[in-house]
DNA sequence: AGACCAAATGTTATAATATAACATTATCGA
DNA sequence: TCGATAATGTTATATTATAACATTTGGTCT
């Protein structure tokens, strides 16, 4: 598989589709490990969920606020490092935002391109990356234990839009 | 050159000069691009590069608090914005602090080794990752601007350390 | 069912990181 | 020296994140 999670990275995206199928696997990978699953918890990811872009966590709260009162900052986070420790959410470091994953049963690190124009991120899962980090890591005599790839850029729809205004 | 910069890449590292060396190098860069390396910002570079450990904004605030009175967030904050401006330290997304860069003069984006021991970084040059970073995006027609390459794990020092300790 | 325990959530307060907006001071070229 | 511009000072506040303790919920054992 080259290409790894929605967004930009799709020629014909059921945005529906996606979302119900991220939910049902969690739902899934929830019940195998005997990890509860909340409403709350469902409800965070679903929102993350809601588009491929980052989601910072007090934008979170605020959707939720309408919904739930009560909703403070721990209900949130609370939320969320439950989503993370499970794989269901990555969190991107240089937006300090969280954004869904698409392959929560087999572990790895994310490899994220984000688009500066629209905001939408896509992982990506390019073994020569980890490749060449272990390289570079073992020259130096360093034993990785996690990885932060963040790459900023323009995703091919705004690039389109970009020549369309002829540029 | 396959050690890049500082820290526990170095077998024997004299700081007093790596630092030295930082400063005279940002000092003649600057005098170069007639950008004006004010004694704040001299200041506080010289304080981001007393160790090989990034250092907070408020850490550094802490710091400069001390000798000049008066120094408020907005101080750091602009000083940080101008060495990034002129390369002459780079951000770590994951932890929100900043590290000195070894290699003003040329362009680059960062790549880190962290130690989770020592909280010391090291950033090395390894083409490989970003020819691997090209590749993934080109694969999916996007275009790069930057990268956040930010690894986590033991550093050789820390790694001999707990050997002793017989792990 | 009832009692209990642990996990999840609610609630209040506050810590840590970052920026906005406007006032003052320093520097440099004309 | 004057005036423009850049740099810094100052105050206030926005944004992101966690601590600490109270309450509720859900499952388990008898």
């Amino acid at each position: 598989m080259s290409n790894f999670s929605g967004g930009f990275l799709e020629r014909d995206h059921d945005h529906q589709h996606c979302v119900a199928a991220a939910l049902e696997a969690a739902a899934v990978l929830c019940a195998e490990r005997g990890a509860r699953l909340t409403e709350l918890r469902r409800r965070v990811l679903e929102l993350i969920w809601s588009g491929h872009r980052p989601l910072g966590a007090y934008d979170v709260l605020g959707r939720l606020g309408r919904e739930r009162r009560g909703a403070a900052p721990p209900t949130v986070y609370r939320a969320l490092d439950f989503l993370l420790e499970h794989g269901l959410i990555h969190r991107i470091e240089s937006l300090n935002s969280f954004v869904g994953c698409a392959h929560p049963d087999v572990p790895h690190t994310g490899q994220f391109l984000i688009c500066r124009e629209c905001g939408q991120a896509a992982e990506i899962n390019e073994a020569g990356i980890d490749d060449a980090i272990a390289m570079g890591a073992r020259r130096a005599g360093f034993r990785v234990e996690s990885r932060t790839i963040e790459v900023e850029g323009s995703c091919p729809h705004c690039l389109d839009k970009e020549r369309d205004g002829n540029d």
